[in-house]
DNA sequence: TCCGATGATATGTGAAACAGAACATCTTTG
DNA sequence: CAAAGATGTTCTGTTTCACATATCATCGGA
């Protein structure tokens, strides 16, 4: 590389940004990606990564309920959600208590611990998300994530199977390959 | 057992969104999982889902140069652009013509099937954006597809390194698992 | 009580990402 | 001009992850 000739970019790192720009699939994977890597850099002491942050964060607001259904709305998998859980309880962040009403369920509980080292990540990431979206000002800041949220919230309350009316387009979008935020994480 | 819906829909599936629709991290994961699900369907002929998709977008718009700069600007590994590229050369839709400056180097173009391809993809990724992005009125989706891409660009003109500023925040933020759009995807 | 459904876990398998080396070619330097 | 280092591509091997399947315990209803 290195072509000091007609071509302007170098190595294409720093030209192909405005051909590219316009793909919304691109910029989501560039921000996604980039979210991943901070949030991995902040919470690189806890185990499972960002994922463990979310579960911990969840189980903080304590509306969740099980693990089925944490592991569902985080959008990974049950099988996965065990060994996370088994990580972070190791690491002694949660604790699987016994569902009072339903003896085959576990409430995830965060520990004192947890929730102390959820505070002190708390503000990290949010640091780190600033600095995310430093691009915009801070009016856009807080529009961008609002309108970030809604989408979110509102692809979340819509189930593929419990909308006929928008199966047209995405009909094979139930569950191809859902990956999921955290691609790192060690396991015992 | 027979399983009786390919969809389990478990029962937590309403109830948790306000609780995390506040976590920009939560958000961005269930967006971008909806945007890789929707971009699976719109593109499940494709070898290598919305990854072969943006190779293509990208070897369209013939700015990348070699597989390097394409590798990197996608922001997948470059053994996996190999693979990638043998998979979709072997469909017919790009071919590896030799850098006539750079003979190491192969350049990544399109063909007339591929063009064609394209064309019909990018209306159904159209659609299925559009779709993706309902939550929001006309003028709220260009606007935030405007600042996406405002903050994706500035993710990918900013490099950690370039960036001692920035580096206290994300100093590990350099590639530690930087994971990509395509999660499905069957090599020969 | 019996039977199907649901939550959680254990196990096995396949695929994907990553690291490293090898090879060819370019660029720079002496 | 020759040699050394850097860069682009591919190949090989390893590890990790996600997924499917099966199992066990428990809940709910008939």
């Amino acid at each position: 590389m290195s072509k000091p000739g007609p071509q302007p970019n170098p190595d294409g790192r720093s030209s192909c940004d405005a051909a590219l720009a316009d793909d919304l699939g691109w910029s989501l994977g560039v921000v996604f990606r980039g979210y991943v890597a901070a949030a991995n850099a902040a919470v690189a002491e806890l185990p499972g990564g960002p994922r463990g942050y979310q579960v911990i964060a969840a189980a903080a607001q304590g509306e969740i309920g099980s693990q089925l259904a944490l592991a569902h709305h985080l959008g990974i998998d049950r099988t996965v959600m065990t060994y996370l859980l088994d990580d972070l309880e190791g690491a002694g962040f949660i604790e699987r208590q016994p569902d009072p009403v339903d003896r085959r369920a576990r409430r995830v509980v965060v520990t004192a611990k947890g929730a102390k080292l959820l505070a002190a990540l708390d503000s990290r990431l949010q640091e780190a998300e600033t600095h995310l979206l430093s691009a915009l000002d801070p009016v856009a800041q807080s529009q961008f994530r609002a309108q970030l949220s809604t989408i979110a919230a509102n692809l979340n309350s819509v189930d593929p199977v419990d909308n006929p009316c928008s199966l047209a387009d995405n009909v094979d979008a139930e569950l191809p390959t859902p990956k999921a935020p955290a691609p790192v994480g060690r396991r015992a």
